[in-house]
RNA sequence: GCCUUGGUGGCGGAAUUGGUAUACGCACUAGGUUUAGGACCUAGCGAGGGUAACCUCUUGAGAGUUCGAGUCUCUCCCAAGGCACCA
């Protein structure tokens, strides 16, 4: 007989299947579909590993298990190609990163077509390929077009090792998820998706995936970190009155100023804001001098102006004879140049400013700057605090150029108020203080509180200290709060007690509202801060009766249970439903209001690097951004010899003039396009909608085929994904769902994570430890077929298991007696052989039939497999094939039969069970398993026409009795009473209760 | 600190969902076969006691519910993963 050859046997089956296109799935094919899809992988050029081999060969098996069920079955890949390696190869070999990527790709393609994976490879796609960023920067441009790609300045982390920026959910442990270079922080422009707008959606989609583990959702609910709390606004003690100057066509009913207006009106500060004449067609001389005749100005007074306010406010300063408290300007400038369009005015107004005057007259100043501004050039912020010695702060209106309803960033610098978010405000007559981030906006200049000259420089101390700190060490567990006191006081509206307001980095900038009211004796950190400036601890809330008295060690704060005390109309209220109250209070009390918060951060979407998708927009002086029209796409990277990173936060693109330098597609003028390129995740965020509908060359993707072949039916991957590519991916979906682009809400019907293979020594594979098992090796010399089931074999699917190198022979030996006996019946049919009872039916024989045994745990074997594979049980699988063949290697069984076993076997083994099947059919042509079907059981033939019933004596085993399956409980109990063991128990006793459960047990209680 | 999932022989792991704990595989022991090694075949293999049939104990620890608990409930310990001075 001849031997398992399993190099020959898997070469051309392989060869067969590709030739074959055995899995080219069809579209809109009348069977029902299944989709089934794997992460695809980056092609490094390491190769695929076992981390890649875990998810594919459960695919696999998944989807070779489909086809024969009946589904058009649709298992693609393809290859998220764009990254940093083949970038930083391209730096220290000076190969282009599309020539290793092909390289990488042919060698990864070879590997999964010798493990035998039954991937459609007429749909492959790869984000590198123009073809397919095309729609990558298409898509991108969807979200630009409706807003929600937007450039802002900010604080973001940056790897200094990549040197680009990183989102948040690239930030694994402070690390890079990258290369594992501690993470900095580093202001810088960038562009973000506004995946914070989807907050609500993402949470609330994940109700609707009851198919999901709930451990990965929980994972993105936690990361999305919903909080519902109240923000409570504490006012200072102020003597200033106001005079507001709108701007060109405005009056003082637009925009912003009814509810700043509000807001004055509410804390009693008066304040004068007059129509300006001619507002539509203004004059210099004629809006100052109005304002100069019809307003008050005292030493007190603080003069804002918006827009052309602004340069009113200005004009008013060089004319006035007294000096005010405070400038400030909102969307200001100096002169006439407008990113839009001229304005009618510019010929009416002189340009020309005496800034020392004017610096002279005002006591503090204030420039606030919008880089979003629609009109107004970002430089124009930076040139008129420049002049005036003011201070600068630039952050986004919630409209461009300061025009939304409300602008509370304006109305934070006018009437300095400290909000401050808390999800406990029943705890809000316990609050002794109030802390200030380091990063907050009331501390980006001294005028804005008017903080006192001395204290002001300790804060500025304190807070270059914080920046520079990092996240690393103020994060620090145990670590001593610290702090200092600004002289202020905030009033706590409930009982206004006088909170000192202090800055103190334990209170972060990005969280919240960036402010927090001290609550010290239901606060543990709080607590701690009261300790070392011995601020006051109040007792607000008592968890029995026993505890009352003063707060004086840390293990004595009362956070999450407790009953109110000191707590005027809250007294004795249990604290969950005194926060309902108070906060319902407060709300309509008109100083507290409601809201949600999110731990979720925008997407930080641009990338210092190369080897990206350009982002498709052009910056031009005269129209702003504008995006590359949709015949200019794709933007391809252009060829360059220089890859290196600048580590400027410029892009290496930004180098290349000829490329950078281009027309604005609105104007015709000279422009130049964004340099920064996308992110890793870009590519992945929508690749299973383009398998769909690959070829596609007018559309990303076809609604007729997504609505066919979507949603994805399961999605096997990494627990590492969870806040990254699925968190991402799900937000694109659902962006371009509302967008009635693509079919479903959610992409992915059902989730199936897998546990990461560890080296033999338990722990995680990797080079430098010299425990990386290559599966290749495995291939070489046990085969894929070895390779598959010992992978399966090793454990639960999604747990973590480790590879052990002489386990794997269990089931090449395994494999190998299966080949012996199969063989061995196909060439001696009908008769003994070797000792054993073999034959076939399939000539006419009627009366060769199966055992019973045979026929028994065949049809047990079916249910077993099948049932398993539909749960994911891929392990059980493999020891129920072994155990089948264990029990029936030496009884007579029927071709048949064995046919079946091998198309139970071929989702697994799909070389061997190709062979044999061959071998048994004797049939000179090649046709493949894959086309045969599942078989069914007939569930009668599962169950043993006898049975082993236990016997238990006061629920301890005493023994066991053979009676044929469905006896009764009287039959049984015959049996039993017949039994020595029981009649000697029996002496003196009776039998007070039976337990009995049929085909399984007897239990009688003595 | 909070959340999630786990803890079963020497090892990886099964257990019809409350009903014979340790299936299947590895490792190990003995025998057979082989020129030898490997491979293969047969038998044994949770721990303790007994010549033996058999007895006792055993699913991280302890308690509870039940005729009966690896499985349910409570407390604690340990491990892995996630979040984190998150207000």
């Amino acid at each position: 007989m001849n031997k398992y050859n399993h190099k020959k046997i898997e070469a051309k089956w392989q060869k067969f299947w590709l030739t074959k296109k055995t899995f080219f799935a069809k579209d809109f094919s009348r069977k029902l579909k299944k989709y089934v899809l794997v992460e695809f992988p980056y092609p490094s050029g390491a190769g695929l590993h076992m981390g890649h081999l875990r998810p594919y060969v459960a695919g696999d098996v998944y989807s070779r298990y489909h086809r024969m069920k009946g589904f058009e079955t649709l298992f693609p890949i393809g290859w998220d190609a764009f990254g940093l390696p083949a970038e930083n190869y391209a730096i220290k070999m000076g190969v282009h990163p599309s020539k290793t990527t092909e390289t990488n790709i042919k060698n990864a393609k070879k590997q999964m077509l010798s493990w035998g994976l039954s991937f459609d490879f007429s749909r492959e796609v790869n984000t590198t390929d123009p073809s397919y960023y095309k729609w990558t920067q298409w898509l991108f441009l969807q979200f630009f077009k409706k807003g929600l790609a937007y450039e802002s300045t900010g604080v973001i982390n940056w790897c200094p090792k990549d040197k680009t920026g990183l989102a948040n959910e690239e930030v694994i442990d402070g690390k890079c998820e990258r290369c594992g270079t501690t993470v900095e922080k580093k202001e810088l422009r960038q562009w973000y998706l506004k995946i914070t707008a989807y907050a609500e959606k993402l949470l609330e989609g994940l109700k609707n995936l009851p198919e999901w583990p709930e451990a990965v959702k929980l994972q993105q609910e936690n990361w999305i970190g919903k909080k519902t709390g109240i923000n409570i606004t504490y006012n200072f003690d102020l003597k200033n009155n106001y005079v507001l100057l709108h701007g060109f066509k405005g009056t003082p009913d637009g925009i912003f100023f009814p509810s700043l207006k509000k807001e004055l009106n509410k804390q009693g500060v008066k304040y004068q804001a007059p129509q300006l004449p001619n507002a539509s067609e203004p004059t210099e001389e004629e809006q100052v001098s109005f304002v100069l005749q019809n307003c008050q100005f005292d030493e007190n007074t603080i003069l804002f102006g918006h827009s052309l306010g602004a340069v009113v406010a200005m004009k008013v300063l060089e004319k006035l004879p007294i000096k005010i408290a405070g400038l400030v300007l909102a969307g200001g400038f100096t002169e006439p140049r407008f990113k839009d369009r001229p304005r009618n005015y510019h010929a009416k107004f002189n340009w020309k400013f005496d800034f020392e005057t004017i610096k002279n007259k005002a006591k503090s100043i204030t420039v606030l700057s919008d880089p979003t501004d629609f009109a107004i050039p970002i430089e124009q912020g930076k040139i008129l605090s420049q002049k005036l010695n003011g201070a600068l702060i630039e952050q986004n209106g919630l409209k461009p150029h300061f025009t939304n309803e409300e602008e509370p960033l304006i109305l934070n610098i006018l009437l300095p108020q400290i909000t401050c978010f808390t999800t406990r405000p029943d705890t809000n007559f316990g609050a002794t203080f109030v802390v200030l981030g380091p990063e907050h906006p009331l501390l980006k200049d001294r005028n804005i509180l008017g903080i006192e000259e001395k204290i002001w420089k300790e804060i500025e101390q304190y807070q270059k200290q914080a920046v520079e700190a990092a996240d690393m060490d103020r994060t620090a567990e145990n670590r001593k709060k610290t702090g200092v006191f600004t002289g202020l006081y905030c009033i706590n509206t409930l009982n206004n007690f006088k909170m000192p307001l202090y800055v103190a980095d334990y209170v972060l900038g990005n969280v919240g509202t960036g402010a927090v009211v001290g609550v010290p004796g239901h606060d543990k950190r709080d607590f701690e801060f009261a300790q070392v400036f011995k601020l006051e601890v109040k007792r607000v809330v008592q968890k029995n009766a026993n505890d009352a008295g003063d707060i004086t060690s840390l293990d004595q704060v009362q956070e999450d249970e407790g009953i109110m005390v000191n707590s005027d109309f809250l007294n004795g209220m249990d604290i969950h439903a005194a926060t309902e109250k108070i906060m319902d209070y407060m709300v309509e009390k008109g100083y507290g209001k409601r809201v949600i918060n999110y731990k979720l951060r925008d997407w930080v979407f641009s990338r210092q690097r190369y080897w990206g998708e350009p982002i498709p927009l052009i910056h031009c002086e005269d129209c702003g951004t504008v995006p590359v029209p949709e015949k200019d796409l794709p933007v391809k990277l252009p060829n360059v010899k220089k890859y290196e990173p600048t580590g400027t936060g410029e892009s290496p693109l930004a180098d290349i003039e000829k490329w950078v330098k281009t027309k604005c597609p609105k104007c015709k003028k000279l422009a130049w396009r964004e340099t920064n390129t996308m992110p890793q995740w870009a590519g992945s965020s929508w690749y299973w909608l383009r398998y769909a509908d690959s070829k596609n060359a007018k559309e990303f993707a076809s609604l007729k085929k997504q609505k066919y072949w979507t949603p994805v039916d399961v999605y096997f991957g990494g627990m590492e994904h969870t806040t990254l590519h699925l968190l991402y991916s799900r937000f694109w979906n659902l962006f371009l769902y509302d967008q009635g682009l693509v079919s479903q809400s959610e992409p992915y019907a059902k989730r199936h994570p897998h546990g990461i293979v560890l080296g033999p020594d338990g722990e995680k594979m990797s080079k430098s430890r010299g425990n990386v098992v290559n599966p290749d090796d495995i291939v070489k010399t046990y085969g894929s077929d070895t390779l598959r089931m010992y992978e399966l074999f090793l454990g639960p699917h999604e747990a973590m298991v480790s590879w052990n190198n002489k386990g794997v022979v269990g089931v090449r030996r395994f494999l190998d007696r299966v080949w012996g006996w199969v063989n061995e019946i196909a060439e001696a049919p009908h008769q003994k052989s070797a000792g054993r009872k073999v034959g076939r039916s399939e000539v006419g024989e009627s009366e060769v039939k199966d055992t019973e045994k045979v026929e028994r745990s065949l049809n047990r074997l079916i249910k077993k497999i099948t049932e398993d594979i539909e749960a994911f049980r891929f392990n059980t699988c493999i020891s129920a094939f072994m155990e089948f063949h264990n029990e029936v290697k030496d009884e007579f069984i029927t071709l048949e039969s064995v046919k079946k076993f091998l198309v139970l076997l071929y989702p697994f083994a799909p070389h061997i069970s190709e062979e044999l099947y061959q071998r048994i059919g004797k049939s000179k042509s090649q046709t493949t398993l894959q086309t045969a079907s599942w078989p069914s059981f007939d569930p009668v033939m599962i169950i043993d026409k006898t049975v082993e019933i236990v016997l238990q004596i006061n629920g301890r085993v005493k023994g066991k009795i053979t009676a044929p399956s469905g006896s009764e409980e009287t039959a049984v109990k015959e049996l039993v009473m017949q039994l020595p063991a029981v009649k000697q128990a029996l002496v003196g006793e009776s039998v007070k209760r039976v337990i009995f459960v049929k085909d399984r047990l007897i239990n009688l209680v003595i």
